[in-house]
DNA sequence: TACTCATTCAACCATTTGGTAGAATGATTA
DNA sequence: TAATCATTCTACCAAATGGTTGAATGAGTA
């Protein structure tokens, strides 16, 4: 929970998470969409691993890299329950993520 | 978001969350759950309301804390979103918040 | 085997964070 | 008005964070 809120509270980490949720990549692969050195994302990486949000595949030179979603989840849960007012709004957030989805498969 | 998460990422601050989940209260009302200084609290304090997490009522002498929620759920659809495989598992995730609910109602 | 490629480790630095203590502020109470 | 109470402001400090560079590791490739 911890490693989780605090792997979250980084931009270049949700960026991270945005783009492995987009497809897996290696680190390489990633640096691309940075300004930062590899070894500073190496250390995002790892953070983000440590916090069971993405998983490291070893792959002969390589490490492919994926979104794991279940600490997020869990997380989650964390926060639907301490918002509160889910319970009246619950239904329409679920819609908002649906049509995100759809959105994003017409992409 | 930024500032949401990170908020989040501190224990003293998640349980201050959970304490005003449970009733609205003073600085000196929640202090008594913690073992730091009532100024280390204050700081906090002021962090949650910057994440827009919780709001400050002046009242005469004290100010009145509650949760605000609004933030929190923001940052929930961002990872709603990126946890990828909510699509199956959102209905389950529904009926376990509720069920939390109505436990919390029969305490 | 020597070389290159992808990634990580190690040392370092500036900034931020979470804590402390003392002083200041602003409203209530004696 | 003076004293008290709740909260915040102001240094200050140690530890953590996010970045850098250079060297090391470990697996393919020439």
């Amino acid at each position: 929970m911890e490693k989780v809120f605090s792997a979250l509270s980084d931009v270049n980490r949700r960026k991270i998470i945005e783009l492995l949720h987009e497809q897996d990549s290696t680190l390489l692969e990633l640096a691309g969409h940075f300004s930062i050195s590899f070894q500073a994302l190496s250390k995002h990486i790892k953070i983000l691993e440590q916090a069971q949000i993405i998983n490291k595949e070893v792959k002969g030179k390589y490490r492919q890299l994926s979104l794991n979603g279940h600490a997020l989840r869990e997380a989650m849960e964390w926060m639907a329950y301490y918002s509160s007012f889910w319970n009246e709004s619950f239904d329409k957030l679920e819609v908002q993520i649906r049509n995100a989805q759809s959105d994003d498969h017409r992409n």
